[in-house]
DNA sequence: TGCCACTTTACGGTTTTCCGTAAAAAACAG
DNA sequence: CTGTTTTTTACGGAAAACCGTAAAGTGGCA
């Protein structure tokens, strides 16, 4: 039975909406807050208390602000919660996630969950937590819907290197003598063409402005 | 004074929120729809009814489903809404406004607020129902900041279309041949060359990955 | 060690962009 | 209409990006 419940979601109104539907599922009031340190924090003395979380409800996504965090997002909160309390179940609830991130958070994350904010999320909510309760994982619906399209190739740590470096204003002559000054392993002007045009190539794009574009509005950078 | 309020908001979590907030404000139940059509019949009818609403809480963007709407998003709600009831108070809960988006509301629209969802969102909700309450307007924080940071060098209409059609993967002879297919007045290569420059130096940019990186980030384009 | 598969780099040729200059066109005043 | 100013376009050389190919390097594996 799911009984003790922390929120994390920087969202005022999101943090409070998911309140009001807990308590229409007359479940006890939860802890919420606005930071993902403050969570992780919550959690380690819940543990040390022997009084811990039965369940997390986080969102992926944080602003980030004046207050300095160590963590950084969702997903790191995910990693250092499942660290210290492995047991505890976890239900994301997120507006941003790519099928490749939802794939990896329930495959390397173990998450027994996760909702898109949507028109009928509080109802999403509702099932979900149902489910969780019931020790099953809840999918959302759109997921299995993309699981079939998926044309998702997944960048990986050199490619958002790049890519950033770009959106910064460096030319690629540039950013390979950055590779090469912080001995990151492919630094050749060629290695960065290369790739640069698979990267195009997998997601559809023709020219490094549209790739550019492509990649800030999907937050990828 | 504050009394008939609609909500229009198709995400329903965060529609929970507002109602919740309004509850702490001590305002008796709003009314609330998911979809823009319906948010119009509602006050179509609360008008002939003679019992109109006070106050319009919408958003700017609603997702797409299987039910077809006339009214296709926040502003063309907006603008329906005055011309039925110019005497209407309008705020404007959204999390994707551009700044220019944001004044062009302000300004033809005669909004009376504006509140950018994030992290102490129900706070400033509350501050904007006083301010509006009041007869006054509110403007977002962010807002304020964003106008007075922003370059001497506004982008006309001119340079968006550039700019768009450059993040769309378009290259700068497509955009060139572009314009003069559409009439646009200086379409030449070169005018397209010197405004890019133009842009770049107002902006501090050094490539147009980077001035597309910005612009995207900025919610220019 | 030597062979093989694979990755990374180097190097030309082509296209695109960049940048300065000058001609052409348009706008404007007298 | 003429002369001036401003805007737009055209052009050419330099720099950067693009693209294919070949050489050099890397890491298994017998």
């Amino acid at each position: 039975m799911i009984q003790k419940i922390l929120i994390a979601e920087d969202y005022e109104t999101v943090n409070l909406s998911i309140q009001k539907t807990l308590e229409e599922l007359h479940i006890s009031s939860p802890d919420y807050v606005y930071y993902c340190d403050d969570a992780l924090l919550r959690i380690e003395k819940a543990l040390q208390a022997n009084a811990s979380y039965d369940l997390l409800i986080t969102d992926l996504h944080f602003e980030e602000d004046h207050r300095q965090q160590k963590i950084s997002g969702g997903e790191a909160l995910i990693a250092a919660a499942r660290n210290i309390q492995p047991d505890l179940k976890i239900l994301v609830f997120s507006a941003t996630g790519k099928p490749a991130t939802i794939e990896a958070l329930f495959q390397k994350e173990d998450i027994d969950g996760y909702v898109y904010k949507g028109r009928n999320d509080a109802r999403e909510l509702k099932l979900a937590l149902e489910q969780i309760a019931a020790n099953r994982r809840y999918f959302p619906q759109q997921f299995v819907q993309q699981q079939k399209q998926k044309n998702t190739y997944e960048l990986d740590e050199f490619d958002i290197t790049i890519l950033s470096l770009m959106a910064d204003g460096k030319r690629q002559q540039e950013i390979s003598a950055y590779l090469k000054k912080n001995n990151i392993k492919p630094s050749g002007l060629s290695s960065i063409e290369k790739r640069l045009n698979t990267i195009k190539d997998a997601l559809d794009c023709s020219t490094n402005e549209q790739l550019i574009a492509h990649c800030v509005k999907m937050r990828i950078i």
